[in-house]
This record gives structure tokens, C-alpha cells and sequence, in this order.
RNA sequence: GGCUAGGUAGCUCAGCGGCAGAGCGGGCGCUUCAUAAUCGUUAGGUCGCAGGUUCGAAUCCUGCCAUAGCCA
């Protein structure tokens, strides 16, 4: 009985591109959980999409002196470029500007206003004279009042890391044209999360089994502590317009965190009319068995924990999410990645230069799952060169090139099993037992574990078995052996499927399999005597140490 | 200031009440099918600090010290 699977990634901000933290955050973990119920046979969407609106993006284009559109176009196509050739498979990856969004958008702002969720307040914000209208908090500079910093932020003091509002500034000026800014009054929206509070509280406390303790208690204490009603409108002109009458609210548009979440939905609407069936999306957000999985980075956490659930439990009967596996940060040579100081490996530069396969395997060795984990391009080099190629590639290529060579490119013809044998095959079930389960929660590191472990004690087999010896003195114990470690790999390349997807495919056509891996289902598959053998090539090549040098090189230059 | 998470071998991390663990790196050795890869073996730790609970604490509790993030 195939189950469904809903799974929501972070909307990136199409303002740049993407760094290996957000890979490592959310996209990488969220791809291998997708490959993984795909090869279960079970039904799975995944969709994200370019958050295009908020002010990071205005911001862009204004330095540029472009349009917003042309920023956010720029970005989305390098986007879904990269998800190909990093092998990151939405089922859709749309954007935040479509007209079904809006649709959508607006549907459920109405539904809750209906239902008397929203409501109007008078807020006051700051508000440029000179180009006649109402800034972003972070459009406003001015000196930190706590450490004296002269261009603090009117969201944030980047020096002192102090959360600010604009009035907080001592000589608050516009960013843009110098003038200092009045404080003028303004009408918004707001949502009333307060009113949800029991509610929430009360599922989220059913979560305590499921949810990362970094999860489950962030999200408790928010709750504990009260929740504040919060603006869901601002006075911008780029995003989505509020959807009502008169000329109030005409140059407002709803506030992103607001309106960004709503992407899940109306992406899963999308891809149900591309797809020609356009009531499908019910599958995956209105059957109680269908889990909903949202993988994020930490500083996340409440949008889908707290505020999206809130906006769900007020718009109708669609499913709350089941679990949100919010990973840690990932840092680089051990320090944050910063975009305004290039501190990063962006992922363009990193797939010009490098395969997919070798960064998927790092980042899933180390990610960020319990703790924050570091990126360092010396451990790169060592995990491909001692873990990938030592332990696995090595593996399928020391057995596949013996076979090759000695027995006519095919698969041998086993004799009799020994225990040695039976239980290495034993080992090989037991570790795609581990692996399963490990995945089924959403724990990574260990799921990989599970098959490099499998790979270390087929290589043991391998020097025990010695088929180089027994090849002149035992030909029925040799082809035993080899046909033996070949079925482990069929079960290390389906195992390892869901992390390394492009060396999968290309063991199971080395083994002379033919088709997709992914259509061969989570379990191994039978290797039929005699199969012809694709000719041996390595899987993975090793990287010579002087990339560390060249790459921490290439990252100082570049920095700011 | 409040909250959350982590501080364990040279490095990356697991363990979270019962003899301190893994991978990598270092030393030594075996092997030669393989991208000098593999495999075996060995060394290496006051488990951040100080108290407490317990027959027993890396593990539970309290306080402190540096660290990261979130919130006000």
C-alpha cells in the first residue's frame, strides 16, 4: 500500500545564488528523503519555488538599477539549472509571481479575514518625503544607539548584532537619498495568531516523538511565551496586492513571510493542472494519511511550526504539517557564511569545477542535523579520497574489473554458498533495513552509515575470499565470491541511490542493468548469472590535495 | 537580558545512568584484484569547569565559563 508524501522546501530569495549552506539546510536532505519514498514505490510531490517579493530583492535591483522582475528572472533560470545538475528532482519548481499564487494568496487572506482572523490596526513607520513613500526597515541607516555603530540598519545594527526598529536610530536617514525620514502613521493588517494559541499549542504537544528536540522545544517555548499578533501588510509596491476595494490598501502589498508560505499550496495546485489532473493537490493536502514533511534551515522554524499552521488551522480542513526536520547551519573553514562579505562556495562555481555526487556524499556525511557541522575544502578532499573512493568506489571497481577481465565481462556463476557468503548477504539486508529506517526519521548521517558500513565489511570479504588466489586454484569458490560481492553492490547502489544518484545509475548499468535505477524499487535487486558487463570504469576520481590550496585560495581572493 | 542547541581522541562527530566509542589522520604489519586503494593491528581522551543526586554520572540536577542561533 503505497503511502504519500508531501514534501516543502524553503522558498530561496531570488537575489543571488545559492551557497552550500542552503544545499546542506534543506534541499540536499529533502531531495535524498524524495529519492528514498520514490524508490518505495510511494507517491510523493515536492515542490518548492523562487520566493520572488521582499525587500532583499528590491534592494538588488535598485543597486543594479534594474526591475525586480528581470533580478528574480535571472535567478529563478540559474535556479533550476542548478537543482539539474546537482540532482536536487522537484516535482515543481515554480515562483511566488505566478497568477495562481495570487489566486491562492488571496483566497486564503479572504478566508481568514471572513472568518475574523485579520483585522485593521494604525501602525507607525518611517516615511521618505523627498520620494513621497513609506521605507523598509532596513532601507533606514542611522548610529547604533547601542554600540555607536554610524550605519547600523533600521532592522538590525550589523556591528553589534542588536534587532532595532527604525525610530530606535540616533539621526535615522534614508538610505537611498539621505533625507531623514519622518514617522508616519499607516493602516495594516493584522493576523491574529493569539487567537490560535491553545490550538497550537495543544498539536504541538503531540509532536514531542516526532519533531527534532530542537524543533519540538524552540517551538513549545514560543507558544509558552505568547504569541503576538503580527502584520501581515506593508506600504511596498512589489508583491502581492491586498485583495480589497478602495484606495487604501492599493499601494500595500501583503507582507512576505505572510504570503511566502502560502507557496506550498498553491504549488501543489500548479503542478496538479500541469499535470493535467487539476484536483490531484487533494491528495496531498486533504487525505488524513498523507504526511506533510517541510524541510527548512533553523531560522525558519517558527514560519512553519507556528504561523503556517496557525493560517491553516483558520483557512480550512487542509493537514498540518507531520513533521519539519529543521537542520542546523553549516559553516565554512569554520567560519558563517556571509553574503555581504562573499564568504561562500557558490553552488554555480562548485558544479563548473566538481561532480554532484562527491558534495551530495560530503554534505550528507556531515550535515548539519544535531549541530551546526563545518564545510572545509581539506575534508573535502579527504571524504572523497578516503570514504568515497577508498571505501565504495574502490570497492565496485577492484570486483567489477576482476570479473570483467577474468570471466568473459560477465557475471559469474555462483556454486554453493558458504557461511561466509550467507552472511555477508545477511549483512547487505540488515544495512538496507538500517537504512531504511534511519531515513523513514529523517536521519541522514546514519542512514549513509549504514551502507559504508556495508561497503567496509564487503572489502574485508573481499581480502578473506582473495578471488585473485582462488581464481587458479578454486574457480567455483572464485566465482562465488565475486558474484557474492556483486550482489552487494546491487544492494549499495539502490541503498546509496537516494545520496548519490548519478554514481547509482552508473553502477547499475556497470552491472549490466539497463533502465532507471529509480524504477528498480528499495530493495536489491536480483543479479542474474551470465549478465553481460558494461566495460569497468571507476566511479568516482580522486582529487589531487593541491584543490585545497587552490580553493581556500580562491575563497580569501574573493572575499570582501 | 530571555530562550534553544552544542562544548567527548590531532580532525569530524556518535554515545546520553552501568568497563570511554566510530571514521579519518599518526605508528606498525599483511596483501597485490583495485584510482598505492584494501585489510589487520597499535597509540591517543580529567568526556568545558565546579558542585550535587546515585551503589554507579560523559549521560540526571544546579551554578559557572567560553560558542552559535533565535527572540525582546
Amino acid at each position: 500500500m503505497p503511502e504519500r508524501i508531501f514534501i516543502g522546501v524553503a522558498w530561496p530569495y531570488a537575489n543571488g545564488p545559492l551557497h552550500l549552506g542552503h544545499i546542506a539546510g534543506c534541499y540536499l536532505p529533502a531531495d535524498i528523503f524524495a529519492r528514498y519514498h520514490r524508490l518505495k514505490g510511494n507517491e510523493v510531490l515536492m515542490v518548492s519555488g523562487s520566493d520572488q517579493h521582499g525587500t532583499p530583492i528590491t534592494i538588488r535591483a535598485e543597486q543594479e538599477g534594474t526591475t525586480p522582475q528581470e533580478v528574480v528572472s535571472r535567478y529563478h533560470a540559474l535556479f533550476q539549472k542548478d537543482w539539474k545538475r546537482l540532482g536536487i528532482g522537484f516535482d515543481l519548481f515554480t515562483t511566488t509571481g505566478t497568477d495562481n499564487h495570487r489566486q491562492v494568496a488571496h483566497d486564503i487572506f479572504l478566508s481568514l479575514l471572513r472568518q475574523g482572523y485579520l483585522y485593521q490596526a494604525v501602525m507607525s513607520q518611517p516615511y521618505c518625503q523627498k520620494q513621497g513613500r513609506f521605507l523598509p526597515d532596513r532601507y533606514v541607516e542611522g548610529t547604533c544607539p547601542n554600540c555607536g555603530n554610524p550605519r547600523a540598519r533600521g532592522d538590525q545594527c550589523e556591528a553589534c548584532g542588536k534587532p532595532m526598529n527604525p525610530q530606535d536610530l540616533v539621526g535615522m536617514r534614508c538610505r537611498l537619498c539621505d533625507e531623514p525620514p519622518v514617522i508616519r502613521e499607516t493602516t495594516h493588517f493584522f493576523l491574529k495568531l493569539s487567537a490560535f494559541q491553545d490550538r497550537l499549542l495543544e498539536w504541538a504537544r503531540t509532536k514531542e516523538d516526532i519533531w527534532r528536540p530542537n524543533v519540538y522545544n524552540s517551538t513549545i517555548g514560543f507558544l509558552q511565551s505568547g504569541l503576538q499578533d503580527r502584520a501581515i501588510t506593508r506600504d511596498i509596491e512589489w508583491g502581492v496586492a491586498v485583495p480589497v476595494e478602495g484606495e487604501e490598501f492599493a499601494h500595500k502589498r501583503l507582507y512576505v513571510w505572510f504570503e511566502a508560505v502560502i507557496g506550498y499550496l498553491s504549488a501543489s495546485k500548479e503542478w496538479a493542472q500541469r499535470a493535467g489532473q487539476p484536483e490531484r493537490w487533494r491528495d496531498f493536502w486533504q487525505d488524513k494519511g498523507c504526511r506533510s514533511y517541510y524541510f527548512i534551515g533553523k531560522d525558519n522554524i517558527p514560519f512553519h511550526t507556528i504561523i503556517w499552521p496557525a493560517m491553516l488551522m483558520g483557512y480550512s480542513d487542509h493537514s498540518l504539517p507531520y513533521d519539519v526536520p529543521a537542520n542546523e547551519f553549516l559553516t565554512l573553514e569554520a567560519r558563517k557564511f556571509s553574503t555581504s562579505q562573499n564568504w561562500a562556495v557558490w553552488l554555480p562555481d562548485y558544479l563548473e569545477r566538481y561532480a554532484p555526487d562527491p558534495l551530495r556524499y560530503y554534505l550528507s556525511a556531515a550535515m548539519p542535523e544535531t549541530g551546526d557541522a563545518d564545510f572545509s575544502w581539506r575534508e573535502f578532499v579527504r571524504r572523497n579520497n578516503d570514504e568515497l573512493v577508498a571505501t565504495y568506489g574502490n570497492l565496485a571497481h577492484r570486483v567489477l574489473t576482476f570479473t570483467y577481465r577474468n570471466f568473459d565481462g560477465r557475471v559469474p556463476q555462483p556454486g554453493a554458498l558458504d557461511s561466509t557468503d550467507q552472511e555477508l548477504l545477511a549483512r547487505a539486508d540488515r544495512a538496507a533495513e538500517d537504512a531504511g529506517r534511519h531515513l523513514e526519521h529523517c536521519n541522514f548521517r546514519m542512514a549513509l552509515d549504514a551502507s559504508m558500513g556495508l561497503a567496509q565489511a564487503a572489502n574485508r570479504y573481499v581480502d578473506v575470499k582473495a578471488p585473485w588466489r582462488s581464481f587458479r586454484e578454486d574457480r567455483v569458490a572464485c566465482a562465488t565470491a565475486l558474484w557474492t560481492t556483486l550482489r552487494v553492490l546491487c544492494t549499495l547502489k539502490t541503498t546509496l541511490y537516494p545520496f548519490l544518484p548519478f554514481s547509482s545509475q552508473r553502477l547499475h548499468e556497470l552491472l549490466g542493468f539497463t533502465g532507471a535505477v529509480e524504477q528498480t524499487g528499495w530493495q536489491a535487486q536480483d543479479l542474474p548469472p551470465r549478465q553481460q558487463l558494461a566495460k569497468p570504469e571507476p566511479l568516482f576520481s580522486k582529487l589531487d590535495d593541491a584543490v585545497v590550496e587552490e580553493e581556500t585560495g580562491r575563497l580569501e581572493a574573493q572575499r570582501r
